[in-house]
DNA sequence: AGCACGCCGACT
DNA sequence: GTCGGCGTGCTC
């Protein structure tokens, strides 16, 4: 007997094991889909992840149902890689299955609901809701659990259903469907026996004489049939016929209709552009493909603006040529500009690109045609890491530094570019990591040889570095804004007469992020978590940042019954509303998170602002990323102390980074670009480095503290977040599992302690931060003792609605 | 994820 | 007295 290790899409431990059958003995490979039984009724497609002959003695098998696929669905280096997430990140392989295979792989049965045909009309002595279901079910024959759901608005469902299986109004069956459907279109061709016989043609011409229709139907058919295969619809709209004349030329078998798949992402034209790099960006790659050699990691430190683009686009060709494929990680902001129209006027349709805006029949298709190799490039943001490649040769990660390409919510919480680096090691790729502002692991990976290191410090067309001006955020006046400093508001008027564009940064959206009691202090918070709330004009609501709760504004403070409740702080919205009425008449936009909700907004806004018909953007974090605008003569960073002052070790690498990003948007085409940084720590040695341009110096007093400090690269941390819907279930459970972890030697415990926010969603949230020595195999070793410790508490009585999570790298 | 088992509150 | 709420444990 043949047996198989199964991952299902599940947060379960292990792997789970089934028989194979003998007919399929030999022809199940690791990779393939499965149907197989769970539990007493349900129905899962699993992942093959390898085959044994050693029979489990602790339980009986159930055996493999079917295989879904004729060959692998994910390569064994994938499977590889899947194993390495799960371990690193210390999450479950189902976890890392759930992430990493497309919504329309992935499968579980559904409940179906079968109308008794004995039955003629729906019973009389029915309940409502059975009566409801059952009339429906009289008419449609059969439904969904979710159809009925839906019926039902979600009330009593299994209830209702109940009474229908006892009454035997209906039965009930499982279904495993295939979710991917291929997209098919109807093409018309002649039939054989017309083909061969030209006789027979003639006749049937002399015969369609009373029926002209049909005789222009088949006449169109013949002049489409020269260019191209012919279909349906454009066959019936260039004649302009109806289907039921083509229909009958099909019944008189002339004509044949047959359904073939189409490609989704066929592009409509293909044209590849020529370009050369300059003597830059020549001696850069050079030097890559040099290093490379030697080094499986290179860091591309190159400033903004110096075009790191062009020299990805040359790796990644070469890459092709070689017939190897190569992979293109951004973060996934950047992936809605101009990058993509871009890269693919160099690569036509041998570059895919993978968006969270694809439909899940698209992902599909682009899995598919990675593994196939149809794709030989990969352009994409971090979850671009689970497609199949067959075999990579380069890896790029453009802004390196940037932390949406680590997961948060849910697990896997894994890095990309971590990830993408032991995915080169996989298929013996290279790596290069380009950013102008490289995180400090990457550049002391870089500084201790591990890396190699290249640097591009000329800006494209050797436009100058922008001007950065550090202003003191008092020196404004009342009666103009207690936001806007005199400085700004002057450089704006300077710069908007000159024609050119304004973008100004601040990291809080909202109108005002906090409502105080001018009288006794108190301060508007949500009821399920622990924050407080942000004032938003557009809604004249209160939001929640962290759960989207919103709630209504508060008149009276309900501590002491005060009217005199004012905002603190201020978001975007309040910014937009002061520069409205300072200068009227100035077209002003807000980029943030509640302004490109809607399907097209965040395209249509950059689109409006590249055209120029928006002077000032006002914007959050979204205004930083990839954003690439030719013509902004100032960038206004309104409120530095926020980003330079919350607890965090990595706040001044993130402020530094921030900064210095938000400062490249300007003057990106003729070097005039101005910065201004409002703040009230004119002191503060990150605004002295970001003026600077001074990477170095930002580099160097950052290592020494974070080696003084023990904190990262120069140790490993890991984050362990513990939740129970009451405090001292989350106080008492996060106490076991420090007690669990005190038997580990070698690592450093912080905590457990209440989090920084520490009630979200009504849940308590406690944490726990472990310091790892950083040597590869003791961490290995170590997390594997961490597994067992979240478990071990876990699995106390009392502690089944305890949450343990954890996060490896949490940064 | 779903489903069964089991223990406490509000109803016939 | 029972029906059914959800907390708990398990799925090869």
């Amino acid at each position: 007997m043949q047996f198989a290790e199964i991952i299902l899409p599940l947060n379960l431990p292990n792997t789970l094991t089934y028989g194979v059958p003998v007919e399929w003995q030999g022809k199940i490979l690791p990779g393939m889909r499965v149907e197989v039984n769970l539990g007493k009724n349900k129905m899962f497609a699993g992942i093959v992840a390898f085959l044994h002959d050693q029979k489990p003695e602790a339980y009986s098998i159930k055996p493999i149902r079917n295989v879904i696929d004729e060959e692998p669905v994910v390569l064994p280096v994938q499977m590889q890689f899947w194993q390495w997430v799960s371990q690193y990140y210390l999450c479950s392989i189902g976890e890392v299955m759930n992430a990493a295979l497309p919504a329309h792989l992935k499968l579980m049965s559904e409940s179906l609901l079968i109308w008794n045909e004995l039955y003629d009309t729906p019973p009389l002595d029915l309940s409502d809701n059975a009566f409801i279901i059952a009339e429906a079910l009289h008419i449609r024959k059969q439904l969904t659990i979710g159809e009925v759901r839906q019926l039902l608005e979600g009330k009593n469902t299994s209830k209702a259903i109940n009474e229908l299986l006892e009454l035997e109004v209906a039965t009930v069956t499982e279904i495993l469907e295939e979710k991917y459907k291929a997209k098919t279109e109807r093409f018309v061709f002649l039939e054989k026996s017309f083909e061969e016989d030209e006789a027979k043609l003639s006749k049937l011409f002399d015969e369609l004489k009373k029926a002209p229709k049909q005789l222009e139907l088949l006449m169109t058919f013949f002049q489409m049939k020269q260019q191209s295969a012919v279909a349906v619809p454009e066959l019936l709209k260039k004649a302009k016929a109806t289907s039921s004349q083509l229909n009958t030329l099909v019944e008189k078998g002339v004509l044949r209709l047959e359904s073939i798949a189409l490609d989704r992402l066929a592009l409509l034209e293909e044209k590849k552009i020529a370009f050369e790099l300059n003597t830059h960006q020549q001696e850069a790659f050079e030097k890559i493909k040099e290093d490379w050699q030697k080094h499986k990691v290179a860091l591309l430190h190159g400033v903004t603006g110096s075009g790191k683009t062009l020299i990805y686009v040359q790796l990644i060709k070469e890459a092709i040529a070689n017939g190897k494929q190569a992979l293109f990680l951004l973060p996934e902001i950047a992936l809605t500009t101009q990058v993509v129209s871009r890269l693919r006027a160099y690569f036509g349709d041998e570059l895919g690109v993978y968006h969270s805006r694809f439909t899940n029949n698209e992902r599909v298709e682009i899995w598919n045609k990675v593994k196939e190799g149809k794709y030989k490039a990969i352009i994409g943001p971090r979850s671009a890491v689970w497609l199949p490649f067959q075999h990579l040769e380069t890896i790029i990660v453009d802004e390196e530094h940037d932390n949406s390409f680590k997961q948060y919510e849910p697990s896997p919480r894994f890095h990309a570019r971590d990830a993408a680096i032991y995915l080169s090691t996989l298929h013996d790729a290279k790596v290069l990591l380009g950013s102008a502002t490289p995180s400090l692991e990457s550049a002391y990976n870089a500084q201790k040889g591990k890396y190699a290191y290249i640097q591009l410090n000329k800006r494209y067309g050797d436009v100058a570095m922008p001007l950065v001006e550090i202003v003191s955020a008092k020196n404004t006046q009342a009666a103009l804004s207690n936001i806007l400093t005199l400085n700004l508001l002057e450089k704006i008027t300077e710069t908007l007469a000159l024609g050119k564009q304004v973008i100004l940064f601040q990291n809080k959206r909202g109108y005002a992020p906090f409502l105080i009691c001018g009288s006794c202090g108190w301060v508007a918070h949500c009821k399920y978590c622990d924050v407080s709330l942000t004032y938003h004009k557009a809604t004249d609501r209160l939001h929640c940042h962290y759960c989207g709760s919103q709630s209504a504004v508060f008149k009276h403070c309900p501590q002491c019954g005060n009217m005199k409740i004012v905002a603190k702080s201020f978001g975007t919205e309040k910014i937009e509303e002061e520069l409205q009425r300072i200068f009227p008449k100035v077209k002003t936009a807000r980029l943030d998170w509640d302004s490109v909700k809607g399907k097209n907004k965040l395209s249509q806004l950059i689109e409006d602002f590249t055209k120029g018909r928006i002077d000032i953007l006002v914007g959050t974090q979204m205004v930083v990323k990839g954003l690439d605008f030719e013509n902004v003569g100032l960038v206004g960073i309104l409120s530095a102390d926020s980003l330079l002052s919350y607890p965090d070790f990595r706040v001044n690498e993130r402020g530094f980074q921030l900064m210095e990003q938000v400062s490249g948007r300007a003057g990106r085409a003729d070097g005039k670009g101005q910065v201004i940084i409002q703040t009230f720590n004119m002191q503060h040695p990150v605004l002295q480095w970001v003026k600077d341009h001074d990477f170095r110096s930002f580099y160097h007093i950052e290592s020494g503290s974070r080696q003084q400090f023990g904190y990262p690269p120069f140790s490993r941390m890991i984050k362990l977040t513990i939740k129970h819907r009451e405090i001292k279930k989350a106080e008492q459970g996060a106490q076991q599992l420090a007690e669990e972890l005190k038997k580990i030697k070698n690592i450093h415990i912080q905590g457990p302690a209440e989090a920084l926010v520490s009630r979200v969603r009504n849940y308590y949230i406690q944490e726990i931060w472990l310091k790892l020595p950083n040597d590869p195999a003791f961490l290995q070793h170590t997390k594997g003792m961490i597994a067992i410790a979240m478990n071990a508490t876990m699995q106390k009585r009392g502690n089944s609605a305890l949450q343990i999570a954890a996060d490896v790298d949490p940064y």
